[in-house]
DNA sequence: ATTGAGCGT
């Protein structure tokens, strides 16, 4: 299954194998490292993997303000990818270094900045506000 | 209701 999932593997995977020779500034990777941020996105999670699996495995590199795994609102079903947020962004790093390709559950995982979830928006009426992108 | 690309109810 480690297999399948290396196989699945999003872009994270892809530093691991920058060693081709085109890949150094005539061939830029399509998504190099997100901008740095305390707002970790994880994925390749096991479906049964929890919110406090999640926190207390990050919670090794840091204060974890918030873990979670995103999941289908009225069914609860794991989506299989979630969200981690440190306190500090060097925790958030050493996560990243920590953390990205290794296993969880028996699945290789993988750690990345998060982009942000929303651009600013208009404090209207019916503003209901989720905001975890933010430092 | 375990099994797969991806960025959140």
């Amino acid at each position: 299954m480690a297999l399948r999932a290396a196989v699945a593997a999003p872009r994270g995977l892809r530093r691991l194998f920058s060693t081709s020779p085109f890949s150094s500034s005539l061939n830029p990777p399509q998504r190099p490292q997100a901008e740095p941020s305390t707002n970790l996105f994880v994925s390749g999670l096991s479906k049964r993997t929890t919110d406090e699996t999640l926190r207390d495995t990050f919670s090794a590199f840091g204060e974890v303000v918030h873990a979670k795994i995103v999941k289908h609102r009225e069914s609860g079903y794991s989506k299989g990818f979630g969200f981690v947020k440190y306190a500090t962004l060097e925790a958030a790093g050493k996560a990243i270094e920590g953390m990205d390709g290794k296993f969880l559950d028996g699945w290789v995982i993988f750690v990345e900045y998060a982009k942000p979830r929303q651009p600013p928006t208009l404090p209207s009426q019916n503003n209901t506000n989720f905001q975890y992108g933010r430092q």
